[in-house]
DNA sequence: ACCCCCGGGACCTCCCGTTTAT
DNA sequence: ATAAACGGGAGGTCCCGGGGGT
């Protein structure tokens, strides 16, 4: 099974690189030489455990899929902050993991079959984590539950967007200050107290990354 | 000069036959025998007016600075209202402009050179624009500009971004609930009555499109 | 012995899958993979069997060197009539056995190397059985026997070569027609009554087929 | 007009090269590079004028057609005649011209699509003229038709496909003893006085080679 | 001045026939 | 007998000049 291991390892490789490629260059630019030199491996190893080059997106994207459902994993916490916690998990990994990075970004090249769309996935996790937090009485009555999360969604696709050529849209300092604002017209004057606009996790790495992606 | 008129339709009609394949296809992957084909023209002709590919985003990239110039021009009302004003604009352009979405998506590839910087631009027109609102005492005391800039150019990114895969995200009515949440914690309880969430702009296109785009 | 027993088997598969591709698609475009999936082995198994493609080839045309061996055995009839029906016998097997068909199409490709050439096999019998009918004066006085053995040769790579597109070249009935026009020129007059135009052999399968080939 | 020139130059030299190697290679394993070499000219500049392999393969078979239909042009003789000089016009050309070679060979290849099958329309033709020949009473009344267009399509065929590996089939007397054994069953016993199975042409080159292909 | 035919190479993706470790 | 990895091209296409026409 030692072979087993190498397979897994070099197929990880793979991956890895291409999702570094794929993020810095674009998806068509990067060539496959590249990514199979930075990998250390063989034109030849990578065609043997991915067909094509979209099937190679397609594992990159999958891959990133994992780390996304970390990020919007259940969490015993009021859904308000929740949101909040798992937003900042978010833009710290899409600042630290060029996987997740280049998985978000790249989602939609692969649209054409059935690969997921992760954004799709996180969009759909918010509205259903915002109805919580309604049916929790944590929202001002006044404010409709798809304005929070339209305004959620965008932002973070917009940090996401803007990251990608300026690191510094990722630093959490930058979430902090839209939450801080949004904070105030959802939850009410209260909201300072209640919530914490910075995120209740660690300033380290998103626990996926530690404990999974170690291998 | 009937010469002169020929090639500045060829010109045009290769800029726009550009930004809708840049658009649809991104910058690599659409081919200039592609564009030269919508155009109309030889690939001979589009190498004539545009040296190289590059020269071609530039030119495409150009021209939507043209659009976002018109977009943030200056207005007669309060800085708060332009702000919201320019947004929908930026948005409605964005749907219906194929050169501007083009150029705003792209405008990062051809940074390497001199090219400008669609986003950047945007960017600090905003940070500007926030600054006159807060010297027009129009935000919240306890609003800090640079988190009113934060959020809007992450939102306007964002929409953006997500409106490349589905076009619904640059509906009116889709910044307009943003809008409706961001007023009320920036401008305070009586934002309502002073400022308009859907922007003041007519519904029909934007202004560049009816007086300078028809040629 | 069983381990034997299956070696074998995995060998002949191999061997008609690749008779199968080869006849069909070309020796280059047939490719291993395909051509061990349709033996249902792995290519690594193949690769056991035969150390290289052109060994596989090889193996097709010995293969197809046993079938044609079978076809000019010993006879004991006249030489004349010999010739007839082993010209039956091969363009019935073309027609029936893809192994033969292969090996007899590709025996060419394999000629850098010391492999057999059936077609230089199949001639080089027709000549020593023309002249043995030469010999059993069974032709006209005024036929050569080399115009003989040209004539039957080109005919016989005519119709495989022509039954490779379309199978009705390698019908009975095409062939016959061919020696009834043949034998009354080499036969002279009373040809019709000495010598069967239509072969000696059943309608059935060459025999080879039926006690060898059953495995 | 130097450039059309140039560029008819062009296509005939890689024309001519890809006759030369598929007929030498096959047509999978010649390579464009090695085609586009031997016609002095870049792979850029082969694929300006054919846009794949196949097309190129086309041209091939399409120019090896003109050959074909000089071969069978109309003449001023008795039919059965016509059939004998054809037949060695084809089978000379078959020897000197590459171009009608490698077409008629791989004529199969390119079948898929509505490509011309060259061994068709020669097949076409001997069918006519040798009906020609029986209404010309030139056949014995007991030789059916369809025999003589058998023996003859075959025999072409059979020829042609030995040639490929070893050129002395297509001399012209290879051809001549064949017609001679023919000639006698089909034309009966004074056919020899009427016929010339060594062909009415010229000992040279045919006539297309002369006149059309000098340029 | 404006345009196009023709040609030039540089890659890129894909896949093929092979060995090496196990 | 297998799973994993290897390179070497294959065909295809792309982005571009350069020299003639109009």
């Amino acid at each position: 099974m030692a072979k087993q291991e190498r397979a897994i390892r070099t197929r990880n490789a793979l991956v890895g690189a291409a999702a570094e490629l794929f993020d810095r260059d674009g998806f068509e630019s990067a060539s496959l030489a590249t990514i199979s030199a930075r990998a250390g491996v063989s034109s030849g190893a990578l065609h043997f455990h991915f067909a094509s080059k979209v099937a190679l997106l397609d594992a990159v994207v999958t891959e990133a899929g994992e780390r996304l459902r970390w990020i919007t994993r259940q969490r015993d916490t009021h859904a308000l902050q929740v949101l909040i916690d798992a937003s900042h998990d978010l833009v710290r990994s899409l600042a630290q993991d060029v996987v997740l990075r280049a998985g978000f970004g790249l989602s939609s090249h692969s649209g054409r079959g059935g690969v997921r769309d992760l954004r799709g996935e996180w969009q759909s996790w918010v509205e259903v984590t915002a109805e919580q937090a309604a049916r929790e009485e944590m929202l001002s009555p006044d404010v409709a539950t798809r304005d929070l999360t339209t305004a959620v969604v965008a932002m973070a696709a917009g940090l996401e967007c803007l990251g990608g050529q300026d690191r510094r849209w990722l630093e959490r300092a930058t979430l902090t200050r839209v939450w801080t604002l949004l904070l105030r017209c959802v939850a009410g004057p209260a909201a300072e107290e209640l919530f914490v606009a910075a995120g209740r996790g660690g300033s380290g790495p998103a626990p996926y990354e530690v404990s999974m992606a170690a291998r």
